[in-house]
RNA sequence: GGAGAGGUGUCCGAGUGGUUGAAGGAGCACGCCUGGAAAGCGUGUAUACCGCAAGGUAUCGAGAGUUCGAAUCUCUCCCUCUCCGCCA
């Protein structure tokens, strides 16, 4: 019995949502460019279950009834055959029904962990990344006399980055760090989490980048986006596409205090993603990888403060660049772009002078109830309060890689060696640029 | 990988087939007591689902089974711990 009240909790949106407002959620699954078809599927699965259900559970009252004179009976030393022979009838169907409401249950599953998030009502409405929003630029683009080269020529040049070597030993989409170039990643990873932990108020972790089905669903990867996901093949393990997978199912199956809220986290881990169906795009330099190195922001905080901690979660990703010296733009992501889990999302762009765009290189959300609910991720706003779902964030700050790429075009000059940005230089030892 | 032990409510911990949602204790909350506090005494202290409600159902690691009835019996799986082996 406990699985079904596991998967009843299991849904992404509320049942309760569905059952009385089928209408307003077609309309937020059709304005994502979502399966708004689902709704129905579900509601008829629902009422099934629900019929089903109650007639189990007057069955069950009455067996637990009648067992109690059953007890009684044989406590008296009472003939209580035939009521047994009765009873045994009764249990015949109470297995036969639940059954049934399993089969309905589990159908009814399956079609809500299908269902994306709902937008929040201030998304900008469109079909796809062409309806973005611009919210803000920052910083100055850098201006070359001279053309500027792409971060991977650049790279290979100084002898920091190998492709080859990475295609021997893995394949495509890797990458090989050598010397500077290695410690230069290092040096990112530490000063990040640094500024996040010291500045920001994050607490770090570091997690397992194994981690079973149950935390991918909790997070909205499974069932729906098995294909994008590395797995061991011997073990039930899936390797992890971001951080937020391991670090918000830390909290799963809890039901945290409200006085401790925010719960802010800061995870490094490296991130490994198939990219299937992404063939023939990005396919030079260390933009789409495999793997990949990535700063992550986690934050547990209650519902009705989400929205201040997404501008805040935002503000904290961007202060990454602010304090490297990267231009960079974000961007308001339109109801047609938005991630399956997220109900708001802003995209954090940076200047890469070599193609001319801004790309992105983080992406901070606001999750609402949505991954809480798969997760089972409470929280209780005082000790004597009704649980409650809790509001999930989370946003990168930042993809590494990424950043590495954009420090060695933004800051090349023109003999091909690049400046080190200041507030990396302690990390590095006081080296100040990037030679051949 | 081998051998063994164990998984019960916020925590500790009883419970081996019948009013057990679950003894007892701790913790916490409220009340009494007190000049105030401690002690002491009393009361309360899970979650989810269905239902307008009354109420009902489920939950003692997970799943399956035996039984009129399972926290208690059987099987499978998972996890934790101890010892041995191996090893960063």
């Amino acid at each position: 019995m406990k699985i079904l009240r596991k998967e009843r909790g299991g849904h992404m949106l509320d049942s309760k949502l569905i059952r009385n407002n089928p209408e307003s959620v077609k309309k937020g699954l059709k304005v994502r460019q979502g399966d708004s078809s689902l709704v129905d599927k579900f509601l008829a699965v629902d009422e099934e279950w629900r019929k089903v259900t109650i007639e189990v559970e007057e069955l069950q009252a009455k067996r637990n009834k009648v067992s109690d004179e059953i007890a009684e009976m044989k406590k008296n030393k009472q003939d209580a055959s035939r009521i047994i022979t009765q009873m045994k009838e009764v249990s015949a169907r109470i297995k036969e029904l639940t059954d049934k409401q399993k089969e309905s249950e589990t159908a009814a599953q399956k079609i809500a962990l299908e269902m994306p998030n709902l937008p929040h009502l201030s998304v900008p409405e469109g079909m796809d990344s062409r309806d973005n929003r611009e919210v803000r630029t920052h910083g100055k683009k850098p201006s070359f006399k001279f053309q500027p080269k792409a971060h991977d020529e650049l790279g290979r040049n100084l002898g920091i980055l190998n492709f080859e070597q990475a295609a021997k030993i893995s394949g495509a989409r890797f990458v090989v760090y050598h010397g500077l170039g290695a410690q230069l990643e290092r040096a990112l990873i530490n000063f990040m989490l640094d500024l996040h932990t010291k500045e920001h108020g994050y607490q770090e972790v570091m997690t397992p980048v194994l981690v079973n089905a149950k935390s991918m669903t909790g997070t909205g990867q499974l069932p729906k986006f098995e294909e994008d996901l590395f797995a061991t093949r011997d073990d039930n393990f899936y390797l992890i596409p971001t951080a937020e997978v391991s670090v918000t199912n830390l909290h799963a199956d809890e039901i945290l205090e409200g006085e401790k809220l925010p719960v802010k986290y800061a995870c490094y881990s490296p991130c490994f993603r198939r990219e299937a169906g992404s063939y023939g795009k990005d396919v030079k330099g260390i933009i789409r990888q495999h793997q990949f190195n990535k700063v992550e922001l986690v934050k547990f905080v209650q519902p009705d403060k989400s929205y201040d901690e997404l501008e805040k979660l935002t503000k904290d990703a961007e202060s990454v660049l602010q304090k490297l010296g990267l231009a960079y733009r974000v961007v308001e992501l339109s109801t047609g772009d938005l991630g399956f889990s997220s109900a708001k999302t802003y995209d954090i762009e940076v200047w890469f002078p070599s193609e001319n765009q801004y790309r992105e290189i983080s992406s901070c959300s606001n999750f609402e109830s949505f991954q809480a609910r798969r997760a089972g991720i409470r929280f209780r706003s005082n000790p004597k309060a009704k649980p409650e779902f809790i509001h999930t964030l989370n946003g990168s700050g930042l993809a590494v890689g990424r950043t590495f790429a954009a420090i060695l075009e933004n800051f090349q000059l023109e003999d091909g060696s690049v400046e080190i940005p200041k507030v990396l230089q302690p990390y590095l030892g006081g080296q100040k640029k990037l030679e051949a």
